[in-house]
DNA sequence: GAAACATTCAACCTTATGGTTGAATACTGA
DNA sequence: TCAGTATTCAACCATAAGGTTGAATGTTTC
């Protein structure tokens, strides 16, 4: 499991709209920070330092191509996140007992 | 699907240890604001403020019996956090796929 | 009704967060 | 090499977050 550090990281990353927006950006395949920033009403900056943020949470790997930082998902968080509440929400609700199935699976 | 204020609030509320050990310990059933304040190594005014963000986010409601505020969980906030979840993630890992059951059977 | 208890409110402090602008770094192409 | 492009770094600012303490509110008990 997580640590709690590791866990107030990822989902930190998640409690703002800007970066939800990014990762729902990158379903289907990589970015540059450019492409990645062109949706947001914000400066470049800002973006980046959103980037960089889910870079550390461990959501978006980066890789630099020449003078491009090409961006895409990172498994790593949101399974984290994902683990943390297929532990503690099936106590919860009863529609959540599929998430069972991903909690036994996966270790 | 919740507005992104919402969620903001939603994820907002998981990104801090103390809040997710308020939502561990209140697994089992209900309790006290002291009783769910023992634990944590903080004025009980600070564990107050964050049952506040996590009743505002819907993670808990409060009924309040005498003197008591008796907190219980409420499956608002974990049902919005997994949807958004359930929606994202699945196209990140393979080890997600049962969360398409959730999505799919709870709208 | 006074004392003790459960909880919140208010004021305050420190640090984190989210944004800005301007400069720096590094690659690309003529 | 020089201009342009992609991106980050650094400094700064306003507001939010997380904690503290002390006072206030309402409840129970005697």
């Amino acid at each position: 499991m997580s640590t709690a550090k590791e866990l107030d990281l990822v989902f930190g990353a998640l409690g703002h709209e800007t970066r939800r927006g990014i990762l729902e950006d990158l379903r289907h395949g990589s970015k540059t920070v450019l492409e990645l920033a062109a949706p947001h009403p914000m400066s470049l900056n800002a973006v980046s330092k959103h980037l960089k943020r889910l870079e550390t949470a461990g959501f978006v790997r980066r890789t630099v191509d020449g003078s491009f930082h090409r961006i895409e998902t990172d498994p790593r968080a949101m399974k984290a996140a994902l683990k943390w509440m297929s532990f503690y929400a099936p106590f919860w609700t009863d529609s959540l007992t599929s998430l069972k199935t991903f909690r036994e699976s996966d270790t």
